[in-house]
DNA sequence: GTCTATAGTCGGATAGAC
DNA sequence: GTCTATCCGACTATAGAC
């Protein structure tokens, strides 16, 4: 740490100063980003236990010891990647879900658009889940969070519980049935299952579309389906007569 | 260990007789059975790694070296659990897969049959996913390996491929696609897709449904509501206009 | 802030008594 | 077949140089 003090450092300029200590500092909170995306993806692919801070450090270009520093431990670690998580999903479903919650509070809703509602819900739930780049690695670690609780179950698992109650009071005025029907969690449940699948079996889904990895198109194919079905409870009469 | 090998032993009748190996065979069976299933519990909880060998002797009241020499080691174990979990499936759902194949092959099906058959492979499907006892372990293993993909997926790969192949074919003649068609394989994923929420969420489930464990009015609940959406996919006309 | 070296712990596998 | 004792490798965490 007292490198940027020495007089003789040609490669920082303005040593000293304000401007090299800005840039230490950058580059301290790179590795702390990197590190946390590195144990985000290792995390949610082999879980706490699996999931070693070597691998970690390497494939984030950064060593061993860095983790200690600047997390304190690889539980804290742990800890701040599902609290990293919950904070970047808030920030891209958040708002949707105050916006609904303070509509159905007002009470200005009919069936039509508690339908749209919670196909927008649905929408957000394939974005967050299965879109691409950084994203695909939240839906896995909060499905892993899932499978094997662990201390840090608490922070994921609340964030979950918001938007399962939205959802909850959605279908339940769709359904025409109480918000704490059973029935209508289970529905709420077997809503998100089905964007869900796309996540957590994601092997058996790519080797039976025969792809690498998902695209537009196929998370367009998954929206379209997984909309239409919420079009297929709740409001739209089921019509058993007339089927074959 | 030497007990029964004492001349002043009196539990143990016919010592050194086929009688006695009899037993000292058994013994072993059971010792080995009871290490399969405790790894069952263990690699569909914590993953191959999380999974330690000694904690699973312990909880099969086994002793650590017993694993070496009842399987060969920790990976052999886990083979052999993978092994266990497919067998089991296919025993419980082999018959009616095997069935739903050699009629749509016959071809004498209509769209109500078609539909009936599919809600009884959804059927089974809660059952071997969130059977009571035994049952749901091997839900939860499939699904790990599903997450966390190991030299043991092609085992478990295999089997659920066989299920998803029906099912497309199902769903196709349902929906008038082709069997090959990323939309109909698409369709079956959400339609597994609601079953195995419950099974990989099922903390979030039970928190939510304030219970400790399913029982079977929450398997029946889920068993209707998974069957009712079959009879709201294809077939069934969608009154849009009479939706509110 | 970054890095090396290392202490301390734990897990899988082995040897050999019984 | 079962069990104890032990080896060896991998991992987390720490100390201290730079």
């Amino acid at each position: 740490m007292t490198i940027g003090l020495r007089d003789d450092s040609a490669d920082v300029p303005l040593r000293g100063s304000r401007h090299y200590r800005r840039a230490q500092q950058d580059r301290g909170t790179e590795t702390r980003q990197r590190l946390l995306l590195a144990a985000l993806d290792a995390f949610g692919r082999y879980g706490f236990d699996g999931a070693s801070t070597r691998e970690i450090a390497r494939r984030a270009d950064a060593n061993l010891a860095a983790i200690v520093y600047h997390f304190g431990s690889k539980e804290a670690l742990h800890l701040a990647v599902a609290e990293y998580v919950v904070a970047q999903m808030r920030a891209k479903k958040g708002d949707l879900l105050v916006e609904i919650d303070a509509r159905l509070d007002a009470g200005d809703v009919d069936k039509a658009t508690v339908r749209r509602l919670l196909q927008r819900v649905v929408d957000i739930q394939v974005e967050t889940m299965l879109g691409d780049r950084e994203v695909d690695l939240w839906g896995r670690f909060l499905m892993r969070e899932q499978m094997e609780p662990s201390p840090v179950f608490d922070v994921t698992f609340s964030y979950m519980m918001q938007g399962h109650r939205t959802m909850r009071r959605l279908v339940a005025l769709l359904l025409d049935q109480r918000e704490d029907d059973p029935a209508v969690a289970v529905r709420v449940f077997t809503l998100l299952g089905q964007v869900v699948m796309f996540c957590v079996a994601q092997p058996m889904v790519m080797r039976s579309l025969g792809k690498q990895e998902f695209g537009m198109s196929d998370r367009e194919l998954i929206r379209r389906i997984a909309t239409e079905n919420i079009d297929r409870i709740g409001g739209v009469p089921l019509v058993r007569d007339a089927a074959g």
